[in-house]
DNA sequence: GGTAGGCTGGACCAGCCAGTCCAGTCGAGC
DNA sequence: GCTCGACTGGACTGGCTGGTCCAGCCTACC
């Protein structure tokens, strides 16, 4: 797919990724339109369908997987190397101000809500995201373990999956609030609870 | 506003909101038209238009709140007496069950992104459902409290934040995953939590 | 320097759908 | 039983928008 874009062509792909997720940041994936896109990346139609065959929802899901890389690229280099309390509390901090930065508006999520059970594939962007962010976390937790900082006996998967839905949850009430207490509230009560287990 | 509808009239009305209602549960808010709702409820156009004189999205914000509070009535009786450990427990196998079966549609997140800020009043919706909600928890921690369960100094606010948050993240997840793991993980975790804190 | 094929521009089309309009019915109160 | 206004039906419209088409340009490669 794709194997005979030039040089050029793939230039003319990319800003047309770029320039759309530009536009869905900026309005709804159901107010935005063509030509909207075209606008903003200075292309006309044809160019749309020539790099998108299938129209409108293939763009849009290249442009969902756009975003959801940006995502944990966007928590870097913290989130790979959660090994100590500190570590910690910098991504805590990282998390916080990202998705303040952000403010009301989620992309990736109404992007994906948009295409929905329609385009297959969509929900598998954000299944990935989800899965390698949690991923990431129980990696850092059991990097806390082997430093001796927390018990063998904890339950991973578990302290994981419960903190990847509070931040969920933290960036949708941040998104639909327009306040932040939630995300934070979240994110410093798990990680004193996870440091209070440290200490039984 | 509506004073003067008849019996007739207020009962069509709560038809047509009602019958939006299931619409948007079965397809989602950028799918449904007028028509799918006209089809539903067995009303014409100029009833729509005359039950709401603003359109379609006037109509659309009374199908949301209706939906909003379904929500905490679908939790009743539990969310309403937190007071013991068992209520709590009870409480919790009932939002997994309230939401495993939902699925993964959300009419009322969708209802609230698509009327987004264009429709004032529609935020609110989402801002009065959550402080309800959360208050809730709150109490039912107090509650807790006063019963000697759990410690005076504990931050209730916190703890009901980080909970509230927790269970957004956990619908969000199974929404989207199809999975009711982090849910039920949330839940866990943040009453083993809680219930720890009250050794120390 | 020629040519095939990738690349670009923009006019055009067709379907969908919110919203309008008017003609007609029903029913409560006098 | 008359009348006024609430209520209902459904045809019509106008704008928007995704998608098509074709004609012409640019460039990598021979």
């Amino acid at each position: 797919m794709h194997k005979e874009l030039t040089a050029k062509g793939r230039a003319t792909r990319n800003r047309i990724i770029e320039g759309a997720a530009a536009v869905l940041r900026e309005k709804d994936v159901s107010v935005a339109t063509l030509d909207d896109i075209m606008a903003h990346t200075r292309t006309s139609k044809s160019q749309l369908f020539h790099y998108f065959p299938e129209g409108k929802d293939e763009l849009l899901l290249a442009v969902a997987r756009h975003e959801a890389d940006q995502v944990l690229a966007d928590q870097q280099p913290y989130l790979g190397c959660l090994d100590s309390w500190e570590a910690w509390h910098r991504w805590r901090d990282q998390v916080v101000k990202r998705y303040t930065e952000q403010g009301e508006r989620c992309p990736l999520g109404s992007l994906v809500l948009h295409l929905g059970r329609s385009t297959p594939g969509a929900r598998d962007v954000v299944v990935t995201l989800m899965r390698r962010w949690e991923e990431n976390l129980a990696t850092g937790i059991r990097a806390l373990q082997t430093a001796g900082q927390l018990p063998a006996e904890l339950d991973v998967e578990q302290r994981a999956a419960a903190l990847l839905a509070g931040i969920q949850g933290g960036v949708l009430l941040l998104q639909s609030t327009g306040r932040a207490d939630h995300l934070r509230a979240v994110l410093d009560q798990g990680i004193s609870d996870l440091r209070r287990a440290a200490v039984i």
